[in-house]
DNA sequence: ATAGATGCAAATATTTTGCCGCCAG
DNA sequence: CTGGCGGCAAAATATTTGCATCTAT
């Protein structure tokens, strides 16, 4: 059980698999016998087609921009049936944006969500140290492990020099 | 850089460095000029002796049971202060428990959760892996970690038989 | 046809804010 | 003394629910 460091893979742009399976979430609907009503085609073809992490507003937005006739009620009880499915992830992204919810249509493999404090600029990450980890959990702890979620916080090059003088002087 | 999975160290009991430093954030809060107020001192002792994870209103009830000058709000502007010296960590546990937050004094290392999705106990642990896989975070994507968060959701020992009959069947 | 969805409004949380009086340093 | 704090009430947010209506299957 060696480390695989060399495996690791580090994503280009914002989203790692954006894009990569669209109408996935509607096919995992239809597959699951859920009604695809005009609602919930358009509230995950935003989710489907999104380069990066969306809130409950920001969903809600773009799916009025398609359709009219959205309803914010109804992207909460969607994305809540699809978390119900295990077919996206919640994220809150350490909180550095608020307490809002930002979601991602599952991934093919679990990363890691790198976020500058300062920027906000949010990149993923996919390591095998990651994976050999979760291995060692279900191990030692003697669980099953079904999600995992990982968030982590810092200063990207650009923001470190200025880091030095406006970083979060703890108030 | 060979992984060192020996040092590896599993918790027993909920919260691994729970009580061991009783006092601690009081005596931060003094160390930084704060101001060690009636209602501060009651509010950090709580969180400072705490066996688990509180959210807001288990720190207010306990706060008012040894101390009844105690308001919810203050606890709100506690935390929130605790939160903004980095003295304390804020977890969701992946929402199994619904979307409040959870706080804890700062360990002395930082450690992963690892929650039951049935009977929802917490289990905390502590991985060199997951100190290597940080530093090649910093490495590869070239930022300074501040902070980072892991939380595992899966079923424990006694609670995955019955994951085969009641466990999430998708609503 | 009909169980399951949506829309709308209203109810619930949950967290924040303004202002004034108070107390730790 | 006095500026940071806490109490209180009210506002701002965020999310959920009841119920009538609609529609995907």
């Amino acid at each position: 059980m060696q480390s695989t460091l060399e495996s690791t893979r580090v994503s280009s742009g914002e989203r790692i698999n954006a894009g990569e399976r669209p109408g996935r979430l509607e096919a995992e609907l239809g597959s699951r016998g859920r009604r695809l009503t005009r609602q919930r085609r358009v509230i995950v073809r935003v989710m489907d087609t999104a380069q990066r992490h969306l809130d409950i507003d920001e969903i809600y937005e773009r799916a009025r921009k398609l359709d009219k006739h959205v309803h914010r009620v109804t992207v909460y009880r969607t994305v809540d049936l699809l978390k119900k499915l295990g077919l996206i992830d919640e994220l809150d992204l350490l909180h550095i944006r608020g307490d809002r919810h930002y979601y991602e249509s599952h991934a093919a493999r679990e990363h890691i969500h790198v976020a500058c404090l300062r920027c906000g600029k949010v990149r993923e990450f996919e390591s095998a140290l990651y994976d050999e980890m979760k291995r060692q959990i279900e191990e030692q702890l003697d669980v099953k492990i079904a999600v995992s979620r990982t968030e982590v916080g810092g200063y990207c090059r650009s923001c470190l020099p200025a880091n030095q003088t406006k970083a979060k002087a703890a108030h």
